[in-house]
DNA sequence: CTGTTAGCGCATTCAT
DNA sequence: ATGAATGCGCTAACAG
């Protein structure tokens, strides 16, 4: 930047102004347009390292996933690079690959490259001292002046965007029952994850109203991954064979039952045994057959959490409500 | 910092060497010891940009992709921040939305944070302007002592990790010929797209080694999206309805494809006509029918492009080469 | 092995 | 409206 204000024969300080000058351009016209072209001639490219020392604020966000190939993230992911876009963000990804340790690890890392601010789109754990642990991190992480949005709850003082997990889960029975089907089974993710948690807890809630509370025997654990779900409908089905519906709790668990209930075990679907997946990502509607999935609206989460984090730090904490819906496709069928 | 080392009783320097020390650790145990203590109780948090600035190097590495939702960009980025994991680097990813000005813009934004490499994942194009104007940019940010790797083809004089788009193409072709197939489509991506170039030249080559050239009328161009390999399949099979198998030039064309072709035209596959993708991405396997495609070793090109920025600039441009492979699933048939 | 010192590139007072 | 000066937090000689 020196050179660029010595060769258009003004001051180091105007040419600030005029290169990265916020809102009030206080700087001559004339002036402004020797440095632009300067500028331009010298191929300047500004430091921003520097101007984050300086400034003590720098214009990237983090955005922590567990795993950016998973469709779920991919769609989050790809509507807060739209947003973050928009406000000439930009956007450090880091994948915590479902170590619960590296959340944290990635946490200090953005709080270290004195992001503006970070997302947390994974979801939460009901490990005590893990969440204690992150807890403390955002806190110093916002002491210093970032914000920190989650996507999906993680405690009640946070600016949160609210996936309806629970609703959807009662949504997802309640068609189901709709359907006719009256023995229905849940495909659940690992228990110690929120989401799954509340993705249940609105299943069996919804089930108890219904006056068919949900057996225990009726539910089985998985990896959040294909093979997890294929192994749980698996042995889900092998161990209670009259179930004659699946609830999967996301739709990379369902790819993988919808593979096992018709390659392992040679059930139809959704003749036999009807299947409602959780998400919609892009490709639930390409399955085999199409996935009946609870559809969130991924991308907009992704945006509202760039929302969030613009806004001013505000006195009570932030929520953006979104809202789930069922779509019904070719794996579900009436009894 | 400061007040580490003013805690810990001693210099400036040592608390930096220690905090930070890069190898050589010359600092004697008693005052490392001290120090750590020091960082640990006032919660020291090192400042990047403090360190980018002085070092004049930061351990960010940019990717841009054109969509990150996309499964192909999924399966890279993923590859890509595994391997950047253990080097300890931090990935900013830019999505340009396949906008073509972006890819040039996100570029200098990375220049601009000073990051170490960039790599580009996505296609070149055949546009000469652009591609003009990048080069000039890729010129500068080297030229500033950063890396450049891309993936897949950009010019001869840039590291490369290169993927066997055109042998794909061929055994594509070859595969369905061997099951009997003689008239064969190809619904390609659009045409700038070096990827989509080099699949169909491939596809060309082989055609005409096998003495049956690929008619111009045998080929049809779409979004390289799902709903441009549904409108193209359509309109290709409508216009050629005699064609007994299609080469979709990636999956996610060819998810689009299979749905167009059910849902649309009503035409069983593969008994009917076969069809062949690209990619193998990770839903491929689960479509209706299960996909036969070329793989390419997607995570493992996100891996071996970290792998290429770590080593030291060379003198030569140095070169991964990835091979394809044809997978053959439900979605062929012998004829 | 440890401390002193001089920048890194930029934003901002504070003068003018 | 513009310029001069100071410091952001850290690294890297350099000197002991």
């Amino acid at each position: 930047m020196q050179q660029v204000a010595h060769h258009a024969g003004v001051s180091l300080a105007t040419a600030s102004r005029v290169l990265h000058g916020s809102g009030s351009r206080t700087v001559g016209e004339e002036l402004r347009r020797r440095v632009e072209a300067a500028a331009q001639e010298l191929r300047y490219v500004s430091n921003a390292p520097a101007q984050a020392l300086a400034r003590a604020t720098s214009s990237v966000v983090g955005l922590i996933v567990h795993d950016v190939a998973d469709p779920y993230f991919g769609a989050i992911a790809a509507g807060a690079m739209r947003a973050a876009r928009e406000q000439r963000l930009m956007v450090m990804i880091a994948a915590t690959f479902r170590e619960p340790g590296l959340e944290l690890e990635y946490l200090r890392g953005l709080r270290a490259q004195r992001a503006r601010a970070v997302i947390l789109a994974g979801s939460g754990t009901a490990d005590a001292a893990a969440t204690a642990e992150l807890a403390e991190e955002i806190a110093g992480f916002e002491a210093d002046g970032g914000r920190v949005v989650c996507i999906g709850e993680r405690g009640p003082d946070l600016d949160t965007v609210a996936m309806a997990n629970r609703a959807g889960g009662g949504l997802a029975v309640r068609g189901l029952w709709e359907l006719g089907h009256r023995r229905i089974g849940v495909v659940s993710g690992p228990s110690e994850l929120l989401t799954v948690r509340h993705r249940l807890d609105g299943a069996r809630r919804a089930l108890r109203a219904l006056g068919a509370p949900l057996p225990l025997r009726a539910v089985v654990e998985g990896d959040f991954t294909r093979a997890g779900g294929r192994a749980a409908a698996v042995r889900l089905m092998t161990e209670q064979p009259d179930l004659g519906a699946l609830l999967v709790l996301n739709d990379v668990m369902a790819a993988g039952a919808l593979a096992g209930l018709r390659d392992d075990l040679g059930l139809a679907v959704p003749t036999r045994v009807s299947v409602v997946g959780f998400d919609d990502v892009p490709f639930a509607a390409d399955l085999s057959p199409a996935l009946s999935t609870v559809r969130l609206p991924l991308e907009q989460a992704g945006e509202a959490a760039v929302g969030l984090l613009l806004e001013p730090p505000g006195d009570a904490p932030r929520r953006v409500e979104l809202a789930a819906e069922l779509v019904l496709r070719d794996s579900t069928a009436a009894v």
